[in-house]
Order: structure tokens, then sequence, then C-alpha cells
DNA sequence: AGCAAAATCAACACAGTGTTGATTTGAAAA
DNA sequence: TTTTCAAATCAACACTGTGTTGATTTTGCT
């Protein structure tokens, strides 16, 4: 039997003090030794559980990524083929976010982690790539530009919005964006800014 | 006068090596040493020109935004009022940056500065906003989502389209990257997918 | 109360940093 | 060609942070 309770106890003095670190002279410029100090542990006690810095940095963001994952795993086989299931994900998937909105705000700010976000696309990517093997049948029209493009451009823009609200100091609510989500997937970029451009050449 | 042979010898070792190293080591691991050893020069030499290794990615990341920053200005005031004028632009924009296609590929990469994606971001952003300003009345119609969220998405489309288009191995044309990107202005994401999804609810 | 896991502590060799002062090299002006 | 001076080399320095060690103490659990 492990001491759980202590342990427990070391790895959340270990987490409030890298977020707080983070926040304050940012993540890349804590040392172990900064962590330990402000956690009030051993030096040696952080070594007993990561391997280093960037391990413990790892563990937070992989265990973020798993407990996203399950979330769109649920909605498999995806992808959604109408509104209001893409709405319904996105409001299950904000919730979690927004329960972990203190670390997020940490790892995806300035100062936090810029890896983190190529993370999340990457596992974003292979969650859609899973679903839209088994789904051909929904590409039915021909896109006017190559699909690489369209696919990377449909990603960065959703994980740039999500990211831009987890940054926010006084957020929207979850439903709201989560219907903001299903609208942007509709409309243009153009269009969502509201500019009036002559688009004949 | 300076002996400025000698130092754009020096600096021209220092480049090379640095871009061989980011992609064969990552950025994140390169030391000093591993750099002036690969350029074959004395460590000392490094802090003549550089004060760490960061100043000298920062160094190499601002005199590419400050090139690009004087095309988008060449193009004040802007926003572009047609498609053929965002066409213009673009191109001309492409082009300076593939004439850098070797540098921004390695800074870019995964095993770059992961940081430099923000900068450009930034960089985009304030030579945005400072046309806007001067062009509100671009601004007709009233969007169906707040404005900071469609600039947001908007900004990270683009650039996660052409940071993708540098990365890829066998690029398309600059000129086909210019027409895809004044395309996608105008198409919504679930278009540009061509995927068939039911919009009612 | 007694066990075992976890945390503490002091000490270690090591790698990379940034700076120093003295010396050599070499491009270009006289 | 010779002179000159900025640039590059070189060896040595103190310093910081790292990761690991073995011995010891603390503390939760049964």
């Amino acid at each position: 039997m492990k001491d759980n309770i202590k342990v427990a106890r070391t790895l959340n003095q270990i987490q409030i003090a890298v977020i707080d670190l983070i926040n304050t002279k940012g993540l890349s410029k804590i040392t172990v030794r900064d962590i330990t100090s402000a956690a009030k542990i051993n030096r040696g006690t952080f070594y007993l559980h990561f391997k280093d810095k960037f391990d413990l940095i790892d563990q937070y963001e992989a265990n973020i990524l798993e407990k996203l994952t399950e979330t769109f795993k649920k909605y498999t086989p995806l992808l959604p083929r109408s509104e209001s299931e893409i709405e319904q994900l996105s409001l299950e998937a904000l919730t979690y976010l927004n329960s972990e909105r203190r670390l997020l705000r940490a790892l995806l700010s300035e100062n936090g982690d810029p890896v983190f976000t190529n993370k999340i696309k990457h596992m974003l990517q292979y969650v859609l790539r899973e679903t839209l093997i088994k789904q051909k049948e929904l590409m039915v029209k021909k896109s006017a530009i190559p699909a690489k493009y369209a696919q990377e451009m449909a990603l960065d823009s959703i994980v740039g919005l999500v990211i831009f609200w987890i940054l926010e100091d006084e957020p929207d609510s979850v439903k709201e964006v989560a219907q903001i989500i299903t609208r942007t997937r509709f409309m243009a970029p153009v269009d969502l800014l509201g500019l009036a451009i002559n688009s004949k050449r």
C-alpha cells in the first residue's frame, strides 16, 4: 500500500507552486529548486515523482489530453451529422476544460508551455482522422481548395478559439461558447468579421 | 570600420550550424557549445555577437518579422477592398517567406521555436488593428458572433495555413497558395472541408 | 506498537554558462 | 608593403542548476 495521502499532499503542493510560478516568472525560467522551495518540500522529493521539470509538465498535459480524448470517444463514431450534435459535443468538452481552467490558463498563457497547443492540435487531428475514415460517405462535395489546407485551417481556428476563451479574464459561459463554435463552422471569415469586401476582381 | 567580411563569415557559419542543429537535435536541446563547435568557431566568439542562445533566435525572428511588416505597410492603408487586392498582398508576403524557407522551416518545425508562431500572430494582429482603425467604414454588417472570437479565428486559420505550407516537403507554388488564401476568406469551414452536415437542429 | 513507504538531508560529480585578460590573426587603409 | 585595429582565439575562472547517492527521519496505515 502506498502512503497515498502523503503523496497526494506533496503532488498538490507541487502543482499549486508550479501554477503560481508559471504565472509569475514563466515556465521556461523555472528551476526545480524554485518549485521545491515554493512547495516547501525537499528537492530530492521532487525527483521521487518526476524525472525533471519537463516530465512534470508532460504529466499534467497528458492527463488533460487523456480526459479530453475520452470525451470525444464517447461521441464516436462521429463526425456529428447535425448542428445540435456539434453543439452537444462542444458543450461537454468545454465543461471539462473549464473545470481545469486554473492549470490550463497557466499552461496556455504566454508564460506557459508553447508546445501544449501543438499537442492539442495533434490529439484532435488524430481523433478526427480516426472518425473521418469511417465516415467517408460524408464527403460528398468537392472542396474548392485542397483538403489538407482545409483541415489545417478548420483545426487551427477552432483550437485558437478555445484557447482564446481559456485565456480570457472574464470568460463567456460554456454554453455561449459552445453555440459560437457551432455557428462558426458554417460561416466564412469575411462574414464572421462582418466585413464588406468586394468579391469581384 | 568593421572587419565586415570576417563578421559576415562568422555569422554565416553560425546560422548554417544553427539551422542544422535545430533540424537534428531540436532547438531546446542545443547548447552554445554545440553551436560553436558545429560552426567551427571559438565559444568566446559567439558571445561577441549574441547575449545567449535566445538572443540569437530573437535576432533571426525579429529580422523576418521586420521584413514582413514592411511588406504589409506597403499596402497600408489596407484592409484590401477586393479579392484581387487580398491576392496581391498574399503573393508578395509569401514570396518573401519562400526566400527564407530554410530558416523558417527550422524555426517553425516541431524541433524549432514554438513561440515564433505567437510572435507572427502578434505582428499580424498589430498590423490589422492599425488599419482597422482607419477603416471603420468597412464594418457594415453585424456579425453573428462577438468580434473578438471572429478576429482570433481568422488570424489563427491564416497563420496556420501559411505555416502548414512552409513545413510541407513539396510545397505548392507561391501563386497557388495566394489563390487558396484568397478563396478561404470567403468560405466556411464546413464548406472548405466539403462536408455534408445537416444544419437543421 | 510496529511496519513500510515517503520525505528529508547532506554531499557528490557533472555540464553548461557567461566573463575575464592576454594573445594571435587578417582585412583593409595608409 | 607595411601598419593598424577590430575580430577571433584561447585558457581559466566562478557560478548555477542538475540528477543521483546513501543514510536518516517522519508519518500514515494496519
